[in-house]
DNA sequence: GAACCCCTTCAAGATTTTGTGAACGAAACT
DNA sequence: AGTTTCGTTCACAAAATCTTGAAGGGGTTC
């Protein structure tokens, strides 16, 4: 598996050269536009990782042009939080999937997977728990294959939580990767969601509440 | 766990603390060199955070100090980025490891529990004793495979008892180590948490009490 | 601009965890 | 054996945390 990484700060590229690499991944690595066109235009990856907003050739652009250019390997974009527009013009540009700044090296590799699995054909984009069933393409929900009608955030939550399976997640981790930074940290909302989540979501229960901690996925359904 | 946070500035201060104190440690903090080595002369700590560049008295002058009176907690610095040689000499003061700032708090976090667990011992984060495992990352405890469920204390004793296997840990030094500075001392909630571990941990009969010192964690299963 | 949906906050109530004091029991000392 | 000291356990009180329903507000749709 080979993946082009084309992102201007230096700290974050290294992070993210590392991170995939240990995963086996071979790495090729861009600082900018210009670079990741030169390196996009002249080999095939299995998938590229744009961070939108970069020096020279802008991150869009490069998504953009390649796609004009008949490249067909799955785009992910890294965006700004906050900077929503961002995600839209660069799923517009051909973009398949993003993932907003500051980010989980697990989310990321989470979806990178995903994206890799999906072009090649072997798997649906579905996050799938025992009854449960995520559709991330569609930001479908379904239980016992019945389709649920979850809210944005409802949705945002229980995307989380799967995404990071059997591991708790605290409420600050939750607000912090679904809000704005500056979002009031001593408001229930998280608990609220979850709560609704758990509602619309029953019989399941896989969303187990960690007692001052946070709340975590299990995978399996307990015996 | 007690850490010891040396750090000026105090937005990253609070932070830090924050994040630690979320994940169950129990913090000091000081804002410069001079009240760094005053907690760190009066107080043990499983491990010290310490930024350098620091008013008054300098992070190295603080570690080398407290090295030389022989204090032996881990101790992680803080560097800013591209200040290379702060951390050669950091190192060669008496730290342990170092991290560059900015950082991510899961990178500090990681880091600051690797100390923490080398510096008893371990190589890996899960702490295995016979029958009983101990996984430090997902605060996750297994008695023969199965999954026990404990709370944040019965926790937090089991982890500082594994910690220190086969030495008699006083019901003193649990209670600095796990408790605000402040806490009733002969209050009897050791005992209590020691009596609640013991039944959900059984039939594990590690933990054996050294009447009028304290209590001691045996690391082979009896013959 | 009315109706609707979704997000957010508040606060009461439920639940779980933690801490206390007292009774009980086991070892150590005389 | 009696006494003292220390550890264990229990039941309850107190504190912390989670859950839930209700209601207000902002934005969007028709």
């Amino acid at each position: 598996m080979r993946v082009l990484i084309v992102e201007d700060e230096e700290a974050l590229r290294e992070q993210l050269s590392q991170a995939l690499k240990s995963q086996g991944f071979v790495v090729d690595s861009a600082k900018d536009g210009e670079e990741g066109l030169y390196f996009g235009r002249e080999y095939d990856y299995d998938a590229v990782i744009v961070d939108l907003g970069l020096p020279k050739v802008d991150g869009i652009d490069v998504i953009a042009t390649l796609r004009k250019e008949a490249r067909a390997f799955p785009i992910l974009v890294l965006t700004a939080r906050g900077h929503w527009q961002d995600k839209v013009e660069g799923l517009e540009a051909g973009a398949d999937d993003y993932v907003a700044k500051p980010f989980q090296m697990e989310e990321l590799l989470a979806r990178l997977n995903a994206l890799i699995r999906r072009a090649a054909g072997y798997a649906s984009p579905i996050l799938a728990q025992g009854a449960l069933q995520l559709n991330t393409a569609k930001k479908e929900v379904r239980v016992n294959d019945k389709a649920v009608e979850l809210t944005a955030y409802e949705y945002k939550v229980l995307e989380y939580l799967m995404l990071n399976p059997d591991r708790v997640v605290s409420k600050i981790e939750l607000t912090d990767h679904l809000y704005e930074q500056d979002f009031d940290r001593d408001s229930n909302v998280i608990e609220v969601f979850v709560g609704r989540l758990r509602k619309k979501i029953s019989p399941i229960d896989q969303i187990r509440t960690v007692r001052g901690q946070g709340y975590r996925f299990v995978a399996e359904s307990p015996a």
